[in-house]
DNA sequence: TTCGATGCAAATGTTTTGCAGGACC
DNA sequence: GGTCCTGCAAAACATTTGCATCGAA
């Protein structure tokens, strides 16, 4: 369990971390900091904006919770064992397409063959346009330059 | 030209609009919103952070210039011809890999296919750890959950 | 008992907006 | 001359920080 991850590095099991592991437990998927602050909220008022941000954090040293980019509002987090996939989102409709994580293996490992580069391919999403909004109005993808 | 451009649009080729082209043509690359307003400011110290955006706006409406997101930090800008490469972000170190656009286009020629996705890769880098961050201190590449 | 965690409030940094006036075609 | 663009200032938004206090181990 989280609880005792935490514990093991040092740190305490605060009413507000359980708090926010719970919430992040209870998204199934991913949930911004603003809704994380909400639903801790909802159960314990006392419980700050900033201790909600600082316990993710926490979270995220300890390889416990993640964050990703999936657009250009607030950054969205969830559980280690949610990453196993990546997001496409339509610049045009603002939809999430999940996509397996297979598909980006190959690209990764060029990446790590040509460029020693590690690749966390799911930290941004793939932005472009989605098989509806390209049907309706046009291609919508930027021109290749 | 991108002021011949803009006015064919119904725009107009203001001051303003020619001094956000020119650091972008300057730029020889990508530039942060931040930095235009410096560079244009440098020029003319009347004109304001908030045209600077608006013209970004207006640029990008036009096929003229695109913003990118590299990392957690602002956007960075600039113009369509600079379009064609991909970048690589280390989260250790910030540094910036550029790589050809070609390592991609299996990947978009797969989202295309599977998905009807016209994905728009360069719009967000990919994160990771390059290989001199990942040789000094482990792997640090995020479990794949 | 100690040092990490917290609450509050204020600051941060980037971007957006309202509105009246000015400039471009 | 019409309306698109601009300057200023203030707001919006997500996130961070300082500092005194509290509480888990």
């Amino acid at each position: 369990m989280a609880v005792r991850a935490v514990r093991q590095a040092g740190g305490r099991a605060t009413v507000a971390l359980r708090c926010v592991v719970a919430a992040l437990v209870d998204a199934e998927g991913h949930r911004s900091a603003e809704e994380i602050v909400g639903v801790v909220a909802g159960e314990y008022p006392d419980i700050s904006e900033s201790t909600v941000y600082r316990t993710l954090e926490r979270l995220e040293e300890l390889d416990i919770a993640y964050h990703v980019h999936l657009g250009h509002g607030p950054s969205q987090w969830h559980l280690a064992g949610w990453r196993s996939h990546q997001h496409l989102i339509c610049h045009k409709c603002g939809g999430v397409i999940e996509v397996a994580p297979g598909l980006f293996e190959p690209l990764s490992h060029e990446l790590e063959t040509r460029y020693g580069f590690l690749a966390d391919v799911g930290h941004f999403a793939v932005s472009g346009t989605c098989m509806r909004c390209a049907a309706v109005g046009g291609t919508g993808a930027h021109p290749a330059g």
